[in-house]
Formats: structure tokens, sequence, C-alpha cells
DNA sequence: ACCTGAACACCGTTCAAGT
DNA sequence: ACCTGAACACCGTTCAAGT
């Protein structure tokens, strides 16, 4: 049936097919793609120049998923910063089998520029320089990225052997959980020193 | 030439190569692999389990380079968890066409173990509660890790109609370097922050 | 034990043909 | 304009054969 009255395909549509193919499969190809969309491989490519694209447009339908930052501008700037890291991180948190395919690049494409500029009116406001603005969230959004990362990453397991060579690495490892509360630690840990860090640079 | 008197492959030639490959072409695969090191790529298989295990071997030669964690025990822990933390994005700015590859998960591996044992040990004598030791570094780790995949991000591009609906980011962005120096002033920042935060943690 | 060369299933992409 | 089906170059991996 080619020519179909309406549309079968349009980009928003294989946003978000290609994450739910990355989600199941925990990887993305090009024909996993089409069957669950119900065409032919060839037919993404009149809406798409390839397969980097559909990776863009993953990242983009991720961002819509994780809703408008609708907070509050005449908020303290510390919690709508954590609030605004915390949800950008639980949408990869919602899509762990996509997360190697999304967190490795910044979401830097025009349609997160709103993003930004809320980010950044928040920060100027709040009193820090127009010099440390860009900065900050840019580190802050480097430990997202790869605190999204760590959601898919291997346990660290130490052996029985390495016990006897590594005591302290084993005490400490002890004291961790090992399931998927180690990474919400991680991520808590790191979030609070990181704000805590950045409160530090204001003019008191 | 099967079967040359001395093995022409091994583990570390791999992983070395697997290095170079990625570092000249921004990405690897096998027959240019095999290529780089003079024999037909299904020689490769008599050494790796397959692909995924020669990223891994990458990375083991990745930290290879970093060299040895020399320092001294008895320093301030500030100092030298800085050190570390430096010495690790710095491997991975020596190979920036291999980051996308390399960067998508800690170096879990049980090579590892050496330098997390000191750091752990570093940080226990520091004063840090057992219990906070692991989430500390794991953080430390995704901020490192996300600020690698940094380093090869597109740059921050905001159109000239874009100036007018966002005026907070264009102002923050004028004051931001473009280049190179962009990701690392990027690192600094938040690796002082990081810092500062756990600090902060240390009972006094 | 270590390498080659042929072979296989699969992938991303292109393009002529159909409506 | 939008889809199909055939086709192409390429990739990761396997395996029999050679020393």
């Amino acid at each position: 049936m080619p020519r179909p009255r309406t549309p079968l395909l349009d980009r928003r549509r294989i946003g978000a097919g290609a994450l739910r193919v990355a989600d199941e499969q925990g990887a993305l190809s090009i024909p996993a793609l089409a069957r669950e969309l119900g065409v032919a491989p060839s037919a993404l490519y009149h809406h798409v120049s390839g397969r980097e694209e559909i990776v863009a447009l993953m990242r983009e339908e991720l961002t819509r998923e994780a809703g408008p930052d609708d907070w509050d501008p005449s908020q303290p700037w510390e919690p709508s910063l954590e609030a605004w890291a915390r949800s950008y991180r639980a949408a990869f948190a919602a899509h762990p089998g996509a997360v190697p395919l999304l967190a490795t690049a910044p979401l830097a494409e025009p349609f997160m520029h709103a993003k930004y500029e809320r980010v950044a009116a928040l920060l100027l406001a709040a009193g820090f320089a127009a010099g440390q603005v860009m900065p900050l969230i840019n580190a802050l959004e480097n430990f997202i990225l790869g605190s999204a990362l760590d959601l898919v990453a291997p346990p660290v397991m130490v052996s029985d052997v390495a016990r006897e060579t590594a005591p302290h690495l084993s005490a400490v490892l002890d004291g961790t959980p090992a399931d998927h509360r180690r990474a919400e630690l991680a991520f808590d840990t790191g979030l609070r020193a990181l704000l805590t860090g950045f409160r530090a640079l204001l003019p008191r």
C-alpha cells in the first residue's frame, strides 16, 4: 500500500518509536524501528536524513516526556536548580535501555534553548556573575549525563581474592547498597555537593 | 603466512591498536583494527571474545596511559583527590576520538581495583564515614565521565533569532569561551564545587 | 597455538517504481 | 508526497583448512 491518504510516519512518531525499540531491545536498529512502526526501512528516509537524526529525535522525545520545566522563577534558585537536575535525570531513568544511545551528548539542540534560557535567568537572578553561569550549567549537565550512564553500569564486584589486596575498598563497598539505590545515592550525594559548592561561589 | 613463529597479536597490542584506530577514525570497526594490526579480521577472535571485549581492552590501555596514581597517601585528601580526577579526565582528553566509545561505562573492571583501593583509603583516612566513601567516589566518577563526553560535544550555538527569545542565555554565552577552554572551565568549576561540597560533609 | 580466506546473517542507505 | 522492494557496500562473527 504505497502512498496512504494519511501518512504513516512523521518525525514525532519516529522519535517515540525509536525510544520504544531502544527500551525493549537495549539497542536501536533501523529494521527494528521500521517493524515497530509497521513500515519498510526505506520509508524512514523520507522523513529523516539517517540514523544520527533519529537519535536526535529520540532526545527530543525524551525531553518532551521530561515535561515542561514549570518551576516558579520567583522561588529560590537552589531548590529550582535541584528540581531541574532531578527531572532531567529522571527522564533518562525512565529509559534505561536507551541511555547509552542518548547520554553521549548534551541536549544542545535548538529545542533546548528554552530550558537553558530559564536556568540562565534563574542563576543570574540568584546573583551569580554572567561569566560563571554557563560553566555552572555545563558542569551540572556533565554530572547528570554521567549519572545517567551510571544507571546502566554493571555493579562493582569485588572478588574474594581482592578482599585481601583491597581491604579499604571492600570495607566501603560493604556499607553501600548493590541494587538500584547505589546509583540513586551517588546521584544524591553528588548533586548535594555540587549545590553546596555553587552556593559557596555567591557573594555574601 | 599462517602460524608465525612469534605471535602477531596479543591482547595488549589489540587494545592499543583499537585506541589508535578510534583516535584516527573516530570510530572502531573490526576490519579497520585488523588492517591497523596487519592481520585478517578473523585472527582477532583467537584473542578476544568479540567487539565488546576489545572496547574493554581499550579502557585498560587508556588507564595504563593515565599512568600510576603515585600520589602520596600521607598528603591531604583534597589535592590528592583532585589530582586523581584530573589525571582520569586527562586520559580521556588524550583520546577524544575514542571518548564516545569509552566513556559509556565506568572503569569498573578488575584492574581498576587498585585505584579504587587507594582512593577509598584516602577518604577513610580523611575522616569520611565508611558509608559515605563509595557514593562520593561514584559521584566524582560520574562527573568525570560526563566531562569526558563534554570534550567532544558540539559547541552550543545560539542563532540570531534565538537572541531575542533567549536574552539571558545569549548573555551568559557571550561571556563564555567557545573553544576548548569551554570544557576545561566547566570541568574546573564542577570539580571545585564537588570538592567544596565533599569538604562540607566532614565532621569538624 | 595462531593465522587465513570463505562464508553467513545483518545493518544502514540508496533508488527506481508505484500511487 | 509517501511508501515498497530490490540492491549495494559494509560489518561482526564463525569455521574449516593450513602450518
